[in-house]
DNA sequence: TTACTGACCTGCACGC
DNA sequence: TGCGTGCAGGTCAGTA
C-alpha cells in the first residue's frame, strides 16, 4: 500500500526516466482514473499532448510532474496505482490505465491501477514551489522542510479523535497511512484509539518522532510491500515489509515484551498493537496535561 | 465546525 | 470445481 516513502520513491524513478521528455501522445483506457480532471478526457490529453515534463514534486501521498506550460499532472497512487517505465513493445497491462507515450518513442509511462483507487489529474499551481490548488488542504509531511512540528502537536491536541485517526488526517500531517500509523505508535507505545487531545505534546512529538524515523527506515530500503502492488518504476519490490514490527503480525510476538500482537477493528480496517506496551489504561485530558 | 461512516473498486483467500 | 463472502485501505461526500 504506498504511503509516504513508496511514493517517494516512485517520484524519483519517474524523476529520472521522464523529466525533460516531452509527451507526444496520452491514451486513457479507463476514464475512471482521470475522474478528478473535471474538463474531461479530451482537455485531459489536450493539455498534455506537446507539453515537456520540467521536474517532479511530492506531498504526502501525491506527487506531481511539473510542466512547461505552467500546470502540474498529478498522480495519486490510491491504493493500488503504480507508474511504470515501459518499452513501446510491452504487452499491455491488464490493469493499464493512462499510457503516456514520448518523442524518443522508446521509452513510454504506465499509469497501472488494479482497483483503481488511484488516478491522474491536471491542474494549476498554487505557489512558487508548484503545489497543485486542488492539493492546499494537504499538511507537510514529516520528511519535508515545510514540517512544522510544534504547529503539528498543536493541530493534533486540538482533536478529540482517535490518535490513530489523527495520523491519518492528512490535512493534520500528511503520508501517513495504516501501516506507518501502527508502526510508530509502536514505537511510541501509545494505544491508537487514545484522544488525540488526551496526550501530552512530549508524547505526541514522540510519536511524530518515529513517524519520520520509521518511514526513513522505509525508504532506504526501497519502501514496504506485501505483494505486487507496490512497485517501483522498475517494477520491483521494497523489502521493509521484514522490518515491520506491529502492522500484519497479529499473533506474532512483541519484539520488546514478547507478548502476542494483536489485530483489532478500526474504521473498517485493521490496527495492530502489543496488548502490553500499548495499553489501553484510562485517560482524560485533567491527568495529562 | 467537528467527527464519523459508507462508497468506491478488484483480486485473492477461504469456506462450503 | 465453482460459487459466495470477507478483506485489504486512501480519499471524499454525506450525515449527525
Amino acid at each position: 500500500m504506498p504511503e509516504l516513502p513508496e511514493v517517494e520513491i516512485v517520484r524519483r524513478g519517474a524523476h529520472h526516466w521522464f523529466a525533460g521528455r516531452r509527451i507526444r501522445s496520452v491514451t486513457v483506457s479507463n476514464p475512471r482514473a482521470i475522474r478528478r480532471h473535471e474538463q474531461g478526457e479530451a482537455d485531459f490529453i489536450g493539455q498534455l499532448v506537446g507539453a515537456t515534463i520540467t521536474g517532479t514534486q511530492r506531498r504526502g501521498k501525491y506527487f506531481w510532474f511539473t510542466l512547461d506550460s505552467g500546470d502540474v499532472l498529478v498522480v495519486h497512487l490510491g491504493m493500488s496505482g503504480q507508474v511504470l517505465v515501459q518499452q513501446a513493445a510491452d504487452e499491455p497491462n491488464k490493469h493499464l490505465r493512462v499510457r503516456l507515450t514520448f518523442d524518443n518513442d522508446v521509452d513510454e509511462l504506465w499509469f497501472v491501477d488494479q482497483r483503481t483507487f488511484g488516478g491522474m489529474f491536471i491542474d494549476e499551481a498554487a505557489d512558487e514551489n508548484s503545489l497543485p490548488v486542488s492539493l492546499t488542504h494537504i499538511a507537510p509531511d514529516p520528511l519535508s522542510a515545510e514540517f512544522d512540528l510544534r504547529n503539528t502537536v498543536r493541530r493534533m491536541r486540538a482533536k478529540q479523535s482517535p490518535v490513530k485517526a489523527v495520523l491519518l488526517d492528512q490535512s493534520v500531517v500528511s503520508g501517513i497511512g495504516n501501516i506507518y500509523a501502527d508502526e510508530s505508535l509502536w514505537r511510541a507505545r501509545l494505544h491508537w484509539q487514545r484522544p488525540a487531545s488526551s496526550v501530552t505534546p512530549a508524547r505526541l512529538r514522540e510519536v511524530l518522532d518515529h513517524s519520520r524515523e520509521v518511514m526513513t527506515e522505509a525508504l532506504a530500503a526501497g519502501g514496504t510491500s506485501f505483494d505486487s502492488l507496490y512497485v517501483n518504476v522498475n517494477g520491483s519490490s521494497g523489502y521493509f515489509s521484514r522490518r515491520l514490527a506491529a502492522y500484519g503480525r497479529e499473533g506474532e510476538p512483541c519484539l520488546r515484551c514478547g507478548s502476542p500482537l494483536v489485530r483489532e477493528q478500526f474504521a473498517n480496517r485493521s490496527s495492530f498493537r502489543c496488548p502490553r506496551c500499548q495499553r489501553r489504561g484510562k485517560w482524560s485530558r485533567a491527568e495529562n496535561g
